[in-house]
RNA sequence: GCCCGGAUGGUGGAAUUGGUAGACACGUCAGACUUAAAAUCUGAUGGCCGUAAGGCCGUGCGGGUUCAAUUCCCGCUCCGGGUACCA
C-alpha cells in the first residue's frame, strides 16, 4: 500500500468531527488535565510554521494524556485586539473587525488542517464583546477594589470607605504610591494645611467634596488614574513603544518624539510584588524565568537617606535609596534624573542655560536609550546638599543614568565602590573619597563584596555585612534615614490611544470616573482610525449617538492594552460560553490551574507576570480557588528564518551578486525567500515581484545567475522569510509536518527553519507504514516483544521529561531494528508502537490501528506499558579505558560482579599490550558502565 | 548598559545522574537496479597521519577540579531573547 496521506488525512479529520472526538465536559470519574497554548495574536502573514511547534509539542502530550486516562482540556482561541490591524485599517479604512475575522479564519483552517486535538467548541477571540464584556467586568471589579497590606489580598473599596468613615486612615494600611498624598491637588483639600502628610480623621474625610473623596479613593484603588510618563510623538498625536522609538524620533515617519506626562489608567501589580515572587516557589517553571520574575520585581532591601540642601536650596530634601548604606561616608555628589522635582531648586542661575538644554536632550532619549549610553554626560547643578553624617557641603548633579521611574529618581554616589559612579566621578573631577582598606580609590573602583571599611567614622573596621546594620541603626538614631525595602516593579500603564482594543466601561460625571456596570460598552463607529486633530484618542472621534452605551458626561476614549484579554482566557476557557459569569465557580474549581502551558520566553515579563497578578487578584475576591494560573510551563524556543537579501547599487537600479558586492557601495535588500532556491535568485520572479524592481538590471554571476546573501533572523512577514506551513501539509502531510517539527531539536532551543530534512521523517512515516502493512494476525516474537518495549519505555520516558525530539529518533530506530528482524512481524507486538505512534502522527496511527485490529479509535486506546520481563539485557559491553582513553570492548554476562569483571579485564590479553609493561595504579570498575585502568 | 539563554561533524541534532562523543536524520560520495533518469535499495562518511593494524587531535576560546568533563568550577568571545505601549 502506498502511504497516501491526503486521503488518510481528510478521512480521519471528518471521523474525529463527527464523532465530537476532541470535545471536553467536566467528568468526575477521570483525573482531569490543562494544556494550555499561547494565545496567538492573527497576523495578516497567517500561520509560520513557528506557531505549530508549541502547539503539536501540547498536542503530543495532550494526546499522550488522554491515552493515560486523563479526561484532557486543549483549547484553542485567538488574542485578536492589537495594533498590525489597526495600522492595516489607518491605511485601508477597512474595519479591523474584519480584517480580523479574515485572518482568524485563516488560522482556524491552517489549525484544522495539522490535526490538533483542540476542542473548538470553546474557542474564544479576545476582540468579541461576549469575551471582553468579561474583561471589562474584571477591570470593574480592579477599579472597585483596594490592596488591604495587613491582610495580605484585596478587598471590595467599601470596606476602605467604611474604614474611613470611621477612623479615617489611622487603622489602616493600604498599598499605594510612597507620599500618596503630594499627588493630590490641594486645593480640593481646602482645610489640609501645607504640611499635610497623609493623615486624615473620620471627620476630614467626612467633611470631603465628592471630587475630593474621590481623588483620595483614586490613590487605594486596583486600577486608577494617574500621570505617567510617556513617549508622546506629537505629530503622530500618539503614545510610541520604546521600540518604536529610535535616536528620539519616531521609527514610523521620522518624527520628534518627547517625554510627557499625560493621565493614565493604571494598575496597581506593586501591591503583589512579594506574592508575585513568593509564589514563584512552588511552580515548575525553568529557574531561569523565575530569575527574570524575580528580577523584574527586582525586591532589593537597604533604606532610605535623606539629603538637606543647603544655600539656595535649604528647606529642599533630596531622599535616595540605596542598598548600601554602609558606604555612605563614601558619598562625595548626589545625582538626580533629569526630571527629578527638585533640579530647578538646585540649579544656580549661571547654570540654568546648560541644565535646560541638558534635560530637554534627556527627554529626547527613550529609557532604553539612556540606560544602553556607554558616554558619561551631566550637568552640575550649582545646588548643594549637606552629608546627613559628616555634615559636608557636597554637589547636586543631573544625568542621564539616574531614571526617573525608579527608586526616588536620585541617588546618592559612591564613587570607591560603583562602576557608574566612579566614572562620572573621574570624568567631572569629583573627589573619591577612599573608604576601603587597602584599595587606590582613585586608580580604580572596588567591588570586593568583603573589602574592610575605612575613613568612615564609627564604621571603621566593618565590612560590608557587619557594616550594614550599624548604618542603619545611625541613620534611624540621627532621623536621616530609615530601613526600607525597594522594588524595581512599578505599576503598570493600561491605557493605550488606539482604536482596536477593549473600551473602558467607565463614564465621567463632572471629571469623577464612574464604573458603568451590567452593560458591555462596545466600541463605537468612528469615520477614521487616527487620533483626533487635538491630539485625543481615535475612539474620541465617535459622537454621543455613535456610542451603543453612553453614560455621564463624557465616555473614556482610551482602550485596554493586549495584555488585559489575554491575562485571563485560560478561565474562560473552562466556560466560554456563560453569560452571567466569567466563568463559572464549579468549572474553574474542576479544571483548575493549567497544568501545562507552552509557550514562548518572550513573554516572561509581560503576558506571564499580568496573568499571575490578575490570577491572584481574582483568588482574592474567592472568584476563583487558586492564585497561579500555570503549573508546570515549557518555553518553547523560537523558530527562526533564513532571510535572503539582493544588493542594489546605490541610487540605481542595477543589483549585483553577492560575490561580486564588495566591488560597489551597496545597499542591502531583503528579497521573498519563495523567489529563491539553493540561494540563487528567479530573476523573473524577482521583476515581477514589485513595480520598482521591474526594470531591474543584474551584474551577475559569469554562468548568468544572481547569488543572494542570507542571514538567520526573526521570521517576520516585513523580513520576507516566512515559511507557512501550508505547503508542507501539502507536499507532506500534516503527521510528516507534525514530526518533522518535533524532530527538528529539542523544543526550548531556538533554531532556523530548513525543510532540507522533512523527506527523512516523510519516509519514517512511510517505513512505519509499509512494516505494520506487511504483519500479520500471528504471535509475536521474542526479539520482536523486545524492541517494542524497549521502544515503550524509551518514548514514555522522553514524554515525561518532554524531549520531544528523541521520541521520533526512538520510533526511527524500533522500525529499523523490526526491519532488520527479517523474520515475520505480528499484528499483536506490533499495537503498542501504534498508539505510541498516535500523538505525533495521528491520522496514520487511525489507519494502522485498523490494520492491527484495535478495538475503536486510536485516539481512546490505552497508553502501552513496558513489560519487564522483555526488557531483560543478558549482556553488558564493556569499554575497557587506560587513563580515560577507550581502547578495546569487553562483552561480559550482566550478571558478572565488580570483582569478577576487574578479574577478567586484568587477564585479557589486549590489557597486558596496552599495559606494556607499566604497572598498574587504580582500577575502576562502574558495574554495567565502564572499566578504567589508570598506570 | 542591565537581566536571561545558547554554542557539539558539511547541516538539524544525540549523549537523561561526571562514565564508549557524534545516536537518529539530512547532505555528500560510491555501488546495485535501469538503455537512461527519477524513485528505491546497499555501503561509506568528524579531522589529520597510515596500504593496514593502529595512532594523534577533536564538543566556541583560555585555565582548573577528577581515574574519567559536551556535562562541574573560574575567566573570556560570539550569537539570540527581554528591557515595562510589538504580540
Amino acid at each position: 500500500m502506498e502511504y497516501d496521506f491526503r486521503s488518510i488525512e481528510k478521512h480521519w479529520q471528518e471521523v474525529w468531527s463527527q464523532k465530537k472526538s476532541y470535545q471536553v465536559k467536566e467528568a468526575k470519574d477521570k483525573p482531569k488535565f490543562y494544556a494550555l497554548d499561547m494565545f496567538p495574536y492573527p497576523s495578516g502573514a497567517g500561520l509560520h510554521v513557528g506557531h505549530p511547534l508549541g502547539y503539536i509539542a501540547s498536542d503530543v502530550i495532550s494526546r499522550y494524556k488522554r491515552h493515560c486516562g486523563f479526561n484532557v482540556l486543549h483549547p484553542m482561541g485567538f488574542d485578536s485586539f492589537g495594533l498590525p490591524a489597526e495600522q492595516y485599517a489607518i491605511a485601508t479604512g477597512q474595519h479591523p473587525a474584519i480584517t480580523t475575522e479574515t485572518n482568524i479564519s485563516r488560522y482556524r483552517n491552517q489549525m484544522k488542517q495539522i490535526g490538533f486535538s483542540f476542542d473548538w467548541s470553546r474557542e474564544v477571540m479576545t476582540s468579541d464583546p461576549t469575551y471582553y464584556r468579561w474583561t471589562q467586568w474584571i477591570f470593574g471589579k480592579l477599579f472597585e477594589s483596594w490592596y488591604d497590606v495587613e491582610s495580605g489580598g484585596a478587598q471590595p473599596l467599601q470596606t476602605l470607605i467604611d474604614a474611613f468613615e470611621k477612623n479615617g486612615n489611622y487603622a489602616i494600611e493600604a498599598a499605594c504610591d510612597e507620599g500618596w498624598w503630594k499627588n493630590l491637588d490641594l486645593e480640593l483639600f481646602p482645610h489640609f494645611g501645607k504640611h499635610f502628610e497623609g493623615d486624615f480623621t473620620a471627620t476630614d474625610w467626612k467633611s470631603m467634596s465628592p471630587k475630593a473623596k474621590n481623588a483620595v479613593l483614586m490613590q487605594f484603588r486596583l486600577a486608577y488614574l494617574a500621570d505617567s510618563e510617556v513617549n508622546w510623538c506629537p505629530e503622530l498625536g500618539t503614545v510610541l513603544a520604546n521600540d518604536e522609538v529610535k535616536d528620539g524620533l519616531s521609527e514610523r515617519g521620522g518624527h520628534p518624539v518627547e517625554r510627557k506626562r499625560m493621565r493614565q489608567w493604571m494598575m496597581r501589580i506593586t501591591a503583589y510584588s512579594d506574592r508575585l515572587v513568593d509564589g514563584l516557589d512552588d511552580l515548575n517553571w525553568t529557574e531561569s524565568i523565575k530569575e527574570a520574575q524575580k528580577n523584574w520585581v527586582g525586591r532589593s532591601e537597604g533604606a532610605s537617606v535623606s539629603f538637606q540642601g543647603s544655600g539656595q536650596a535649604s528647606g529642599c530634601t533630596v531622599d535616595v535609596f540605596t542598598t548600601r548604606p554602609d558606604t555612605l561616608y563614601g558619598v562625595s555628589f548626589v545625582v538626580l534624573a533629569p526630571e527629578h522635582k527638585l533640579v530647578n531648586a538646585f540649579t544656580s542661575d549661571e547654570k540654568l542655560g546648560e541644565v535646560n538644554q541638558y534635560v530637554l536632550t534627556a527627554s529626547k532619549k527613550s529609557e532604553r536609550e539612556r540606560q544602553g549610553e556607554k558616554s558619561i554626560s551631566g550637568v552640575e547643578l550649582g545646588g548643594h546638599v549637606v552629608h546627613p553624617l559628616t555634615g559636608n557641603n557636597i554637589p547636586v548633579y543631573i544625568s542621564d543614568y539616574v531614571l526617573a521611574g525608579y527608586g526616588t529618581g536620585a541617588i546618592m554616589a559612591v564613587p570607591s565602590g560603583d562602576e557608574r559612579d566612579w566614572k562620572f566621578a573621574k570624568y567631572f573631577k569629583i573627589d573619591i573619597p577612599s573608604i576601603f582598606q587597602g584599595h587606590d580609590s582613585d586608580a580604580a573602583v572596588s567591588s570586593d563584596e568583603k573589602a574592610v571599611l575605612q575613613n568612615s567614622e564609627e564604621l571603621n573596621g566593618l565590612r560590608k555585612l557587619e557594616a550594614i546594620p550599624k548604618a542603619l541603626n545611625l541613620l534611624e538614631s540621627t532621623g536621616c534615614g530609615e530601613r526600607k525595602i525597594n522594588y524595581r516593579l512599578r505599576d503598570a500603564v493600561f491605557s493605550r490611544q488606539r482604536y482596536w482594543g477593549e473600551p473602558f466601561p467607565i463614564c465621567y460625571e463632572n471629571d469623577i470616573p464612574r464604573l458603568i456596570e451590567n452593560e458591555t460598552v462596545t466600541l463605537p463607529a468612528v469615520d477614521e482610525y487616527l487620533p483626533t486633530a487635538g491630539g485625543e484618542p481615535p475612539l474620541a472621534r465617535a459622537r454621543r449617538e455613535d456610542w451603543p452605551v453612553f453614560q455621564g458626561d463624557r465616555m473614556e476614549t482610551n482602550t485596554m492594552p493586549g495584555w488585559a484579554g489575554s491575562s485571563w482566557y485560560f478561565l474562560r476557557y473552562m466556560d466560554p460560553h456563560n453569560e452571567t459569569e466569567f466563568c463559572a465557580r464549579e468549572k474553574s474549581d474542576y479544571w483548575g490551574q493549567v497544568d501545562l502551558y507552552v509557550g514562548g520566553a518572550e513573554h516572561t515579563t509581560g503576558h506571564l507576570l499580568y496573568s499571575r497578578f490578575w490570577t491572584k487578584f481574582l483568588f482574592d475576591l474567592d472568584k476563583i480557588s487558586f492564585d497561579e494560573p500555570f503549573k508546570t510551563m515549557i518555553n518553547q524556543g523560537m523558530i527562526l528564518g533564513r532571510s535572503s537579501f539582493v544588493y542594489r547599487v546605490q541610487g540605481t537600479s542595477t543589483f549585483v551578486t553577492y560575490e561580486q558586492r564588495e566591488a560597489h557601495k551597496t545597499q542591502r535588500l531583503h528579497v521573498d525567500v519563495s523567489l529563491v532556491e539553493n540561494d540563487k535568485l528567479n530573476i523573473a520572479g524577482f521583476k515581477s515581484w514589485r513595480a520598482e524592481f521591474e526594470h531591474a538590471e543584474f551584474i551577475t554571476c559569469p554562468d548568468g545567475t544572481y547569488t543572494c546573501g542570507h542571514e538567520v533572523e526573526k521570521m517576520s512577514k516585513s523580513k520576507y522569510n516566512v515559511q507557512t506551513p501550508d505547503e508542507l501539509v501539502e507536499k507532506y502531510g500534516a503527521d510528516t509536518l507534525r514530526c518533522y517539527e518535533m524532530f527538528l531539536g529539542p523544543l526550548t532551543q531556538s533554531k532556523p527553519w530548513d525543510t532540507q530534512g522533512i523527506s527523512g521523517v516523510h519516509n519514517f512515516l512511510r517505513k512505519f507504514s509499509k512494516l505494520v502493512v506487511g504483519s500479520e494476525n500471528c504471535e509475536a516474537s521474542k526479539p520482536e516483544l523486545k524492541i517494542v518495549h524497549k521502544t515503550i519505555e524509551k518514548v514514555t520516558s522522553d514524554l515525561e521529561r518532554h524531549a520531544f525530539n528523541t521520541v521520533v529518533s526512538a520510533l526511527m530506530i524500533a522500525v529499523n531494528d523490526l526491519n532488520n528482524l527479517k523474520s515475520v512481524k505480528s499484528h499483536v507486538g506490533l499495537r503498542p508502537l501504534v498508539t505510541l505512534l498516535s500523538p505525533y502522527a495521528p491520522h496514520l496511527a487511525e489507519e494502522l490501528w485498523k490494520v492491527v485490529g484495535g478495538m475503536g479509535l486510536v485516539i481512546d486506546s490505552a497508553w502501552p506499558k513496558a513489560e519487564k520481563s522483555h526488557l531483560v539485557e543478558d549482556e553488558v559491553s564493556y569499554p575497557v579505558s587506560f587513563n580515560g582513553k577507550v581502547r578495546f570492548k569487553l562483552t561480559l554476562p550482566a550478571s558478572t560482579n565488580k570483582v569478577e569483571v576487574e578479574s577478567i579485564v586484568l587477564a585479557d590479553e589486549r590489557t597486558l599490550q596496552q599495559l606494556n609493561g607499566k604497572e598498574i595504579k587504580k582500577v575502576i570498575v562502574v558495574p554495567g558502565r565502564i572499566v578504567n585502568i589508570v598506570s
